[in-house]
DNA sequence: CTTCCGTATCGAATCGATTCGATCGTGCGC
DNA sequence: GCGCACGATCGAATCGATTCGATACGGAAG
């Protein structure tokens, strides 16, 4: 058994003569190779790193965010020996709190991608099987690794470029508060239940830049869909903002068809900003103005930070850097009368 | 041992004060929970099921089939307890064939999202290994399972309603021929050359309608630019079609927008069709006139493939309807000067 | 011819859970 | 009061590969 082991998998001394004898003999017998779950349970390892993808599939993977971070992580794992499993997040309310791969699935290690909610029950999950954990985009703890883009800096780099534009009366347009996914102009008592940290860092930007927005609008999902109902929501009231500052490159390209389907032009009679840096191509001619992070930098970051769990060592904390790219939707504040 | 592991699974007649004696225990010595990986082994079962994704994730997601198929695959996986491992296709012919996952990952069965060519070294490592296989699009074989659509009779109705509408210079827009990807004019030698069975499929559904096309374009991917630069080219020659019949929706809309581009209007001047029945928002007002296949239920399909191998049965075959939506984007065609 | 050393092969324990059969204890019926 | 039956608990084998230590065999040096 030993030798056949040593025959399979190559480490340790065999001869030549000898390999192939077994290799013959496990023809003869059709054994088809070493079976992996039993290299898993001895190594104690199962090479498999589960990833939540938010909630259903179908609506995370409509994404490009992502699907480009995932990509980068996979690309990452790929070389290291490394599958990854999917995980679909909590998709309704009503259906158990997590999904019961998430309790019962071989995991070395398992990967959050929007952190999201600072109670999350995945989190406690994972905890209570002592999974190591990477999150994306969520609240540090001690205990998980942290991947994360300068959110906050990045909107405030934003928000004060509009405000350079001479922009008074800014908008803002943000992910989901909660689980809930409510959408709609929130108040400011809703503000307390603001649970999802990549909602708040980016609201916090604004802040930061010195600007108390006139209409904070919530979405249920980075969609474009979403997007334009919230900018026709926004642009049909009374006291218009001159400028709406988007969470996403998805919501801020939706206000845009927005306006133009409003007839206003854009950035003339508002300006719109965006965030993450996605290539827009329907938006053409139009370039958006927008916040760009590094989308595959941050997979591979997930991936490194995956690695360091596997080597021994403890969680560890990336954050990426931003920058602002300026397009042709932001503009000067048109004259207010 | 065996009390403890009663305690757990619930399986088995145990008293409830021993139950709780055992759970006791197992917090005060941090246990937490059964290893998968033992109850794997023993069963012989892992759970897993590997899909293999088209080449790069990147592009593969770029792609809404792919995406409702496997958000159709995991909504039925999930309630049987299978997770889904994600396996990159061959990305690129320098690096190896397979990718290392599909030789040593554990799983149960297989699925080939777009089985494609027919000396697959991906199928061939899957048959080396054992592992039932389910191919979604591919050339039948008497020992995997098979999951697909009337692609040749949704290609000929299509077809027959563009004969309807008169038209008789119909040129054709397909998906890549084979692993090469070339992209651009299809010369009659090249069609041996034609190892993706998908394409090969819809193509001889435009023949069966009786129709021979005045021009063959391959593309190297479902992705609405490569539509775009096949409309430029097909609608920029002389003698150019009244029709283009795609393979894709994405195809579609990208011929669509390039006719645009070129001043010509759909379907006065040129009529176009598509496959597959996604929702295009951006081609609004149009309507794209499709062959609309049922995609949650395609991967539901390949989820009850999956299970019809886990129960003992042989690999087993579907083959699902498709219907013919007529939209916007095909009219009678232009009088001939 | 004996001894020593290095290489190739073999034995056996181990990873962790499951499960069938065996044992133990108790309650009930006669 | 005794025996039987049933329900709860325990022992031990099993899934399949890996790996450390032990053994056997070959040649080379003394």
């Amino acid at each position: 058994m030993s030798t056949a082991s040593l025959a399979f998998s190559g480490a340790g001394p065999i001869a030549a003569a000898t390999r192939q004898r077994v290799l013959d003999a496990a023809a003869a017998l059709d054994y088809s190779g070493p079976n992996p779950l039993g290299r898993q349970l001895r190594r104690g390892r199962s090479g498999i790193v589960g990833v939540v993808v938010g909630d259903s599939l179908r609506r995370s993977f409509r994404d490009p965010v992502a699907i480009q971070v995932l990509d980068g992580l996979v690309s990452t794992l790929g070389p290291l020996d490394l599958g990854v499993l999917l995980i679909p997040g909590s998709s309704d309310p009503s259906g158990p709190a997590v999904d019961p791969l998430l309790e019962t699935a071989a995991m070395d290690v398992a990967v959050i991608m929007w952190g999201g909610t600072t109670d999350d029950p995945m989190l406690g999950a994972l905890r209570r099987r002592g999974t190591p954990t990477v999150l994306v985009e969520g609240q540090h703890a001690p205990d998980v690794a942290s991947v994360g883009i300068d959110d906050r800096g990045g909107m405030r780099q934003a928000t004060e470029h509009l405000l350079e534009l001479g922009h008074t009366r800014i908008a803002t347009v943000t992910l989901p508060f909660d689980r809930c996914r409510g959408e709609g102009l929130v108040s400011p008592d809703e503000m307390d239940h603001l649970s999802w940290e990549i909602t708040r860092r980016r609201l916090a930007g604004v802040t930061d830049a010195g600007v108390t927005p006139v209409a904070i609008w919530a979405t249920p999902a980075s969609l474009v869909e979403h997007g334009r109902s919230a900018g026709v929501a926004l642009l049909t009231g009374a006291d218009r903002p001159t400028a709406i500052a988007c969470q996403s490159d998805l919501l801020a390209s939706g206000v845009v068809l927005a306006a133009r389907e409003l007839g206003l032009r854009v950035p003339e009679d508002v300006s719109v900003s965006g965030f993450d840096g996605l290539d827009l191509p329907w938006l053409a001619p139009d370039v958006l103005t927008t916040v760009v992070q590094p989308l595959a930098e941050k997979g591979a970051a997930v991936g490194h930070a995956v690695e360091d769990f596997l080597s021994g060592a403890g969680p560890s904390t990336r954050e990426l850097p931003v920058t602002l790219r300026i397009g042709t939707t932001t503009g000067p504040a048109p004259d207010v009368s």
